[in-house]
DNA sequence: TATTGGATCGCC
DNA sequence: GCGATCCAATAG
């Protein structure tokens, strides 16, 4: 049970996208754990990506993407669902990486209570919906991943994803980004049941 | 201060 | 294919 730490989220945002495929991320309840494999994430890089949040500077909404790395950047969107990031990289450097969909693991009866289904492949296949199956919302903004009593957290998984059954495509839902929406910035693990679907 | 549109989801 | 529903970001 180690956690990812620091200097794991310290490196090139999609390194750190591409590595976090496999890895394990558990949320702390009062009714226990709830975890999940990560089998899909995108990258989000500085100002030069249109389609990253921080592509106009800092604001108040995005500033934790300047962070250094490990400090969670979850908001609203469509004013309906949430999304859940990792910050990556460096103090004053930009970047995060959104995490799609998981493969669940642990706390499967609250989940699927959270969620109001018993479809097992409907609980975490999207971000919206894996933000809703493990309560994520944006109270844990701007919280630290790398703390002992951090209630959001990412642990090392002992099994490595081989290079072959990882893919690569752009990512979704970001057609107005011009050159920036076909790059290969989103990551998900091959025949999985769980990629969230178009 | 007003307007616009989005890193989605679920139902029509 | 479209509406839901909030609020950050921008323009005026």
């Amino acid at each position: 049970m180690q956690k990812l730490k620091k200097y794991f989220f310290e490196r090139k945002t999609a390194v750190v996208a591409k590595e976090l495929l496999g890895q394990i991320l558990v949320r702390k309840t009062e009714k226990g754990l709830i975890s999940g494999i990560i089998i899909e994430t995108e990258a989000y890089l500085g100002k030069e990506d249109l389609a990253s949040h921080a592509n106009r500077g800092k604001t108040p909404r995005n500033q934790i993407m300047f962070a250094e790395g490990g400090f969670w950047y979850i908001y609203l969107i469509y004013g309906i669902h949430h999304c859940l990031n990792i910050v990556t990289e460096k103090n004053n450097r930009p970047g995060a990486v959104l995490i799609r969909a998981l493969e669940p693991l642990r706390g499967l009866k609250e989940m699927k209570i959270n969620r109001q289904t018993e479809n097992i492949k409907n609980l975490t296949n999207g971000p919206g919906k894996l933000c809703q199956a493990l309560k994520i919302d944006r109270r844990l903004n701007q919280t630290s991943a790398l703390n002992a009593d951090s209630e959001l957290f990412i642990v090392q998984s002992k099994i490595s994803i081989p290079e072959n059954k990882i893919k690569k495509a752009p990512r979704i839902g970001v057609d107005y980004a011009g050159i920036w929406k076909d790059k290969p910035l989103r990551f998900y693990i091959k025949d999985n049941l769980f990629v969230s679907k178009r």
